[in-house]
DNA sequence: TATGAATGAGGGTTCATTCAT
DNA sequence: CATGAATGAACCCTCATTCAT
């Protein structure tokens, strides 16, 4: 959950505080009292002396911490981003076989997703990916991150030919996130979250199919049921025509 | 475009002005501007200053044909939806098939969004979507009606057993949804937008593999290539036993 | 007083406002309390809380009017410059001969500068003339335009042969506005101001001496009185010597 | 450059430090710091903060030298002033003649004003003239002190009558100071200094002419040449008669 | 002695909204 | 009907200064 990778502490506006383990306390206090804030709110509508104030604090020690509300912000969705991103790194190599693959990633995403409420969920849905805004060049990167495994994923199922080739490897990725983004835009919407597991093995159950190679073996097996079936009746006819 | 459905003149805060054709023609012209600014600014970064620069008039006379800034948003959100929704009420009911049907409405989906540019396309997933919001109330409904054509492709084609029955009509309609708008997230992210029939296409093979229902018949074949084959050994065998 | 040459309103950042008279009336009101305010306290003590309240309007009108802190004071300077520029590049051309017209520069200068008190003074001299800060690429032109005036006047001077040749023009123009300015300066910081025109005579006069050639003819006569007295005294010396 | 004369301990505002070599040392370090700070940002625009990043303590450290950062600001100018006032102090008196005198104080007031850049020298001429502000009290003191071998020099010269009496000494002084102060605004807003030495001799040149007594021998001589032909006219003629 | 940390007190600027004309 | 003008209410951010450790 700390694990800073893009943005070097300079860069996060941070001035006069020190890296003394009180000092991090606070900066965690904050960082909880900025989530929760902008969450409720919105990256706009959130204020800094709000999340002062979760703290018990003053604006200006928020300042302290972070140089800006925009870096704030910045560090809450990196927060979030570095989160998953070790998980999936960690883990998917572990496991064996693609199906399982996707469903743990299904799996951890909705749980991440959930966990923290829906308010993050559209913070990092929604603020995090307004185009040319003031986040996107340091998102970018963290998209680029989050998204990989999925695509090692993927890249590897087509090598083995587990998967069809005839689309693009990102419209597979769109399918997957956009699934599980749409359904938890939805929760959101109605506030009401659905079981995770179950609707784990749902998507993937669908994904599984929708990825699958074209059944060519199908389309033989229909062939060859016609034929055989035929074949047989040529038979049997010919066998009453011999028995009568 | 502008057939009103759930937002009565009253809730749009319109006030003082009349009917007439030449109003009318001012509160498009309003309309239009604030749909350029919106679409390239979201909603908190656009000021009725533009908005009202932009139609050459002044600040005051937008306040008199749409009462807030909010209402505003919510017109130009409500139209665009009004738009796709009419479009889809009207044509999908002509389709016959479910196939045709998905597709109709995957193509025109996509049509609508990259129309007027990334700008809009964020604007109604972005802004439009925020949960507790100002919005939200009337753009359940909005959201409601826009995705009642794809329920009722969804649910006669479960009737008619062309899709499996395991899944939740909703979970289908989110991968449906999802898998578009997180598409063009990614386009709007970078800058460049898919090719519409291609993707279209694609895509909508990936969803018919996805919804169909188990393969059944697929199993049931292997079952009958297996008894066919067996038997047919036998058959061999005991034809071989009978010419020796 | 107004007649803007560099700054164009558009740069002035002037918004929302249009040039009714009404409006007019308001604009000056507020450069009024503007040219106060900093000169009482300089422009980074000076508050736009405070101008405002002195206009009797809110913070925000004032911004209605001038875009930013820094314009306002921008045309404060500007205003204070316009107008003894444009004073100086009417009367001056109109004046013969060298003398009258730096006794007439001098004597609008000091005019000038102590007529809004010390304050606007303090402004001009010492705000507006930072190296490199805020104002100063605004601020190099009118200085230019504001002592080219002087510089014309000495340019012709020189020509005719009224001053010395082996001093730079812009030495010159440093005794000039240098003598003035330190002499004001020191009547800031003693709060008591000089009679003028006893003082532009004074400092004429000396300026006068300053700069006139080089005496060749004080000298040719010096030669002259020696040559003279040497031969009156052989003369006499003769005279005597004869007489006896 | 380090004799308090004015600024006793307690005004300073310095708190809790004693006066050990090391402290001294440190006092110097911030001094040098706050001198380089204010000379390239100005008074307003300097942070304690960074100067103290730039000695490398921390900011509590340097109120603990110094109570104030006007307090700092106050010592920086002082010292300046003190460094050149106790230069002209020793070395003024040991010189003979009005002219050798004002040439050592022109030219050593500009070399101390162009030795520390640009920035000082803007600071002092400045900062530290501002009426009424904060620094005045203790700059007035600093001021006449640093102007009084140049009042001494017009005072001794004026008993001896090497210079003209119709002129306050005042009045002088500001045309000394003056010219070379603006002297060095022009170079300091161009950012091109002149040469000293050539500079020097060309301004005192033009002091001493216009501090020079009326040239009533100048009017004696004319007067004197007058006569003196007239009288070799009558006496040509006379000789003349004579002759014939 | 030195400093890490906190903060009070503003400061400039923005903007949706109102209202008299 | 249209609008010029005014503004209240925030908002983000800065920094000299204090104080416990």
């Amino acid at each position: 959950m700390n694990t800073r990778h893009q943005t070097s502490p300079e860069h996060t506006g941070q001035r006069r505080i020190a890296r003394t383990p009180k000092s991090r306390l606070r900066t965690d206090a904050v960082l909880a009292a900025a989530r929760a804030v902008f969450s409720e709110r919105g990256y706009e509508k959130s204020t800094t002396l709000e999340i002062a104030q979760r703290v018990g604090v003053s604006e200006a020690t928020v300042f302290s911490y972070f140089g800006s509300k925009r870096a704030l912000c910045v560090r809450v969705i990196s927060d979030w981003y570095d989160g998953i991103s070790q998980e999936l790194e960690t883990e998917v190599p572990r496991i064996r076989g693609f199906h399982d693959q996707l469903k743990f990633i299904v799996s951890r995403h909705l749980q991440h997703l959930m966990r923290d409420g829906t308010g993050l969920c559209a913070l990092v849905l929604s603020e995090g990916r307004r185009p040319h805004n003031e986040f996107s060049a340091v998102l970018t990167d963290l998209l680029r991150r989050y998204t990989a495994p999925l695509m090692s994923v993927l890249a590897e199922a087509r090598a083995q030919g587990e998967i069809r080739s005839d689309i693009p490897l990102s419209l597979m990725r769109d399918m997957v996130y956009g699934t599980m983004e749409h359904l938890l835009w939805q929760g959101i919407t109605r506030d009401r979250m659905p079981d995770i597991d179950g609707t784990t093995c749902k998507i993937v159950d669908m994904l599984w199919n929708a990825f699958s190679p074209p059944k060519t073996d199908l389309q033989a097996l229909r062939l060859f049921h016609a034929e055989v079936t035929d074949a047989l009746k040529h038979y049997s006819e010919a066998k009453n025509n011999h028995d009568q």
